[in-house]
DNA sequence: GTCCGAATAAACAAGA
DNA sequence: TTCTTGTTTATTCGGA
């Protein structure tokens, strides 16, 4: 069967994290330009007349405080006293206005040097004509990569300018007029400056050497001096001569072991975005390559755009790798990070990780803290909930292998899920519950408790990352959860076959565990080795910005007893009470083990009379199903700020 | 060591 | 024919 196969192939994708691994562990360069191996002087020889090569451009850019500094004080007024004569105010309105100015010229350069690139361009062409195909390959190439270079310096220093807050101006809306840039900065010192950046980074060098083959710049020469946000672009070299950008992300074995492929050619088709012309063989493919998508408008387009689209993914994972390297100093230093089993919380991230991972590769930084997986389709987003996300389920089990783990911690899952929403939906991790439990909560989320076979798929691959891959594989699970459990009842509807839950059968499947006081409770955690879970958990758990902490319908004993009966024992006397009246009964949370409700805790079950929607709508404005094929919608964009 | 629940894989059928 | 949906069986694994 198809979908078999496309099973295993998926299933190897958890690994797949080489490319983020390394663009992740691209020495940061400090702003600097990344880059890889060692530099070559040779090119640094500034262009003529003062003009600014695009290398020197970027260093130019990426100094640009300070030569900004200096472009605001052609008479010498040096920044300090720039900051004495003008107000701070005043000096944000001249560095803005200064970044425009720049910001113009610079285009006005690029442009130019576009145009110029196009007419060598032409003209090797003419030339080429007469030559043999593979030189004029190379030429051609290595003028493409030329303007594909300027085009990313240009893409870089705007992002800079945006970055720093300075400009907010989108290309081409620069207005203000000034003297040409080579004016304001020195050429010699912008040699220095070039210098400087080729001795970190060998990148620009066909840029400074007019014409030269690029092709022998395999690997490591071009990878953009942009690569403070972007990962090096290899060049891959083709049979015929050919080179093409890549990512990182692929498996460099792949190419470089496998001459026949091409980044750009797979499945028997051209990947070339909105191409997919169809190629037998690389060999129809690369003539395909050189008569479609040449060097001309639409391709110079379709690169600029595919640059943004790489450039602002980039941002994206930068900023959230700093978040996440902030998230794991801040839980790694945290002093009431809670200990259960007495590991340090590094250990607990770890054991989550590799176990939750079961069947993926998780990174680790150095540090010891796991790197939770990330893809481009599981983008790792901040974790709101701070500590919570290490919640008692998340701590003792991972995975659905361990999900005994998760029921005999009494986790509720709609609690988990409420406090571990936004982790679950951006980190690549497995949540710590059953495909039956979960599938129950997706048709519980429901106004009307029912859901179809697609839309819990759907409920899946939108509230969790880790299902958003592998989709052959859980989907199985899924309906073969459904089909087997005797407690998810398919009713025919007017649209369709929608499922049900009856919970009676679900609670009848579920051995009647940890029903009794918050004593047996709590000896029972203790026993498990929960007895560490103490103050510091509980504290932790306090600070959860989880909101529902603070809601009355959380902690008022009146409307969680209604639920919770207390000194009842009677598991689905409770699932049926919910679902009789169909109200939201929103059930303790895990924090609420901590606190001193005088109700009985229904561990095992305590998930099954949640009420997610009212649960989760505090917390996620996802939660209804309103648009459930939407997927794409909201996979990367989280709130940034 | 055994049992049980869950996950996973796979085969198969029916229907759109 | 292909894909989705649904059912069933078998295997493996972890925990009790």
């Amino acid at each position: 069967m198809m979908v078999e196969s496309a099973s295993e192939t998926i299933r190897s994708t958890p690994s797949s994290q080489n490319g983020v691994s390394s663009l992740a562990n691209q020495p940061d360069g400090g702003g600097g330009g990344g880059g890889g191996g060692g530099g070559r002087e040779g090119a640094a020889s500034g262009e003529p007349n003062g003009e600014l090569s695009p290398v020197e451009l970027l260093h130019f850019q990426q100094q640009q405080v300070p030569v900004s500094v200096a472009m605001m004080s052609p008479q010498m007024i040096t920044p300090q006293q720039m900051q004495q004569i003008l107000s701070p105010p005043q000096l944000q309105a001249l560095l803005q206005q200064q970044q425009a100015i720049m910001l113009q010229q610079l285009q006005e350069y690029y442009k130019k040097q576009q145009e110029q690139l196009h007419l060598q361009l032409l003209t090797q062409q003419q030339a080429g004509k007469q030559q043999p195909k593979e030189p004029l390959g190379n030429k051609q190439l290595a003028f493409q990569q030329q303007l594909l270079q300027m085009q990313q310096l240009q893409q870089q220093h705007l992002l800079n300018l945006q970055r720093q807050g300075l400009v907010s101006l989108q290309p081409g809306q620069g207005t203000v007029p000034l003297p040409s840039l080579p004016q304001a900065v020195c050429p010699s010192d912008l040699q220095q400056l070039w210098k400087e950046v080729t001795a970190t980074q060998p990148v620009e060098d066909g840029i400074k050497q007019e014409g030269l083959d690029l092709t022998t710049n395999t690997s490591n020469s071009t990878s953009f001096s942009a690569a403070k946000v972007s990962p090096p672009i290899s060049h891959h070299s083709l049979p015929n001569g050919q080179s093409a950008m890549h990512t990182p992300r692929r498996d460099s074995s792949s190419h470089e072991d496998a001459p026949g492929s091409h980044p750009l050619y797979g499945h028997g088709e051209c990947k070339w975005p909105g191409c997919e012309t169809l190629c037998e063989d690389l060999g129809q493919f690369v003539k395909h390559l050189n008569t479609e998508h040449a060097l001309d408008d639409r391709s110079t387009a379709q690169c600029r755009v595919q640059m943004q689209v790489v450039q602002q993914l980039e941002i994206q994972l930068a900023k959230e790798s700093e978040r996440l390297q902030a998230m794991m100093a801040h839980l790694h230093m945290r002093p009431s990070e809670p200990k259960p089993f007495s590991q340090p919380v590094s250990a607990h991230l770890n054991l989550v990780s590799s176990a939750t991972l079961s069947k993926s590769t998780s990174d680790t930084f150095p540090d010891g803290l796991p790197h939770p997986p990330t893809s481009a389709t599981a983008p790792i987003t901040p974790l709101r909930q701070g500590p919570s996300v290490i919640s008692s389920s998340t701590l003792h089990n991972v995975g659905p292998i361990r999900r005994r783990n998760s029921e005999k911690f009494c986790t509720p899952i709609s609690s988990e899920l409420a406090q571990n929403h936004e982790f679950y939906k951006n980190a690549d991790v497995r949540p710590p519950f059953t495909y039956a439990s979960l599938i129950r909560q997706a048709i519980l989320e429901t106004p009307d408790r029912q859901l179809t076979l697609n839309e819990i798929y759907n409920w899946f691959t939108r509230m969790f990352a880790y299902f958003r891959r592998n989709t052959a594989t859980w989907k199985n699970a899924v309906r073969h959860n459904l089909s087997l459990h005797k407690c998810f009842v398919r009713v025919e509807n007017v649209k369709g076959a929608v499922w049900t839950v009856d919970e009676h059968e679900y609670q009848k499947r579920r051995p009647p565990k940890m029903t009794g006081s918050p004593t047996l409770v709590k000896n029972m955690i203790s026993g498990l080795g929960y007895g560490a879970l103490n103050a510091s958990y509980q504290a932790a758990l306090a600070e959860s910005s989880f909101p529902l902490l603070n809601s009355p319908t959380m902690i008022n004993p009146s409307s969680a007893g209604g639920v919770l009966h207390v000194g009842h024992d009677d598991v689905s006397s409770t699932v049926e009470q919910v679902n009789s009246n169909g109200s939201s009964s929103p059930r303790l949370s895990p924090q609420q083990y901590s606190h001193p409700v005088h109700v009985k805790e229904e561990p095992a079950e305590a998930e099954d009379d949640s009420r997610p929607v009212s649960l989760m709508a505090t917390t996620n404005q996802n939660v209804t199903i309103a648009d459930d094929r939407d997927l794409e919608e909201e996979l990367p964009v989280e709130d940034l700020s």
